[in-house]
DNA sequence: AGGTGTCAATCTACTAGTTGGTCGGCTGGG
DNA sequence: CCCAGCCGACCAACTAGTAGATTGACACCT
């Protein structure tokens, strides 16, 4: 199911992911990668042999990774409120400690019309499937009587991914990773009944 | 006080401004611009020396321009809920239009890192000035007892301009301008007092 | 055990095209 | 005469991507 990767394609793939995150599709070159990886450009291309492939790949793995992650903080907390607390604690602490300070799929939907088509779709994938994700928990919070809201869930769950999205360019442009904590604490107090 | 610039100028920032706005500064290079102008390459040197000097200079522009729109809108407005709802109903249109489809400064502060410094920090300055603008009319309508929120208005209002942005990449990545009006609404609704 | 074919992974060397930027000269209007 | 505006020609550096040769590990057959 999952395309397996060799260990060095997973290598070069992790780099850029990084490298995606610091300055989109437009912002790198397989001569930065092949730099940081130690390894010849060429031998890049044998791995991934366009730039397009690689980045697709990137994403591609980054929604694997995002799916297996929103799995398991679900095992791990059945609480709704805990659950969007824990999802956005974790960006908090991916921009705080510098691994990936920014979500790559929020980075290529900036500049989705100048990126590969299949690319865009990709992006459009994953903002489906983590609105998918926090339809579900904010149905289950209004359930609870812990969210409350007027709109549909769906429109509710988009807000409040644009709000973790919106953040993440916040703290950048401020130069203030806290903030990320800050305003993403803000939005969800503001779906939580008073206690 | 606001840089003169030449009608030449002028129409290579504002033609750069809508490339920026497209694929963010890695996206676009002065051939692009130099075509869509209709003006030799070297010609664009003439009127911006580097490409930092141009996009810095776009930036300032865009600075200006929402710092007087926004004066003209507060002059329009004295509700603070409609000061709000004013502010995104304007970019609402921009968006549906396809006339600048996102901020500039949303674009760049996702590049940031890899962005020349000064760029960042005009950058940051938008930030800022939204920032306090928001927080008035957040205030205001604190005050007549329209908006109701908890934290303090600086976070509320980050929280909102986090929300704004995200929304611009949201309405992007799904390919949907629409979306963009939908979570506006839902974002003011939720900083409003039910009537 | 020894030879052989295959294949992934890597390299050096190269391509054609683009990047931001420079230089010197041509223009036309004050 | 001067000077802003513009342009053709050029530059070094970089872009994604290719060609071809060299490794080394593994499998298969005798």
């Amino acid at each position: 199911m999952s395309t397996e990767l060799s260990p060095r394609a997973t290598e070069i793939a992790d780099h850029t992911k990084q490298l995606l995150a610091a300055g989109g599709y437009h912002g790198f070159s397989y001569a930065d990668v092949s730099k940081r990886v130690h390894i010849g450009k060429p031998s890049i291309h044998h791995h991934f042999p366009s730039k397009a492939d690689l980045v697709l790949a990137v994403v591609a793995r980054h929604r694997e990774q995002t799916r297996d992650g929103l799995a398991a903080l679900d095992q791990h907390f059945e609480d709704p409120l805990a659950r969007l607390t824990a999802y956005t604690d974790y960006w908090a602490e991916c921009i705080r400690e510098g691994t990936s300070p920014m979500c790559i799929c929020a980075m290529l939907a900036a500049e989705s019309p100048m990126v590969p088509a299949d690319i865009a779709d990709q992006v459009r994938a994953y903002f489906q499937d983590l609105t998918a994700w926090l339809v579900t928990v904010l149905e289950r919070g209004q359930a609870t009587g812990q969210f409350r809201f007027s709109g549909t869930a769906s429109v509710e769950a988009q807000t409040f991914m644009s709000m973790v999205h919106g953040a993440m360019l916040t703290a950048r442009a401020l130069n203030d990773a806290e903030s990320f904590q800050a305003i993403s604490r803000t939005a969800i107090r503001q779906l939580s009944v008073p206690t």
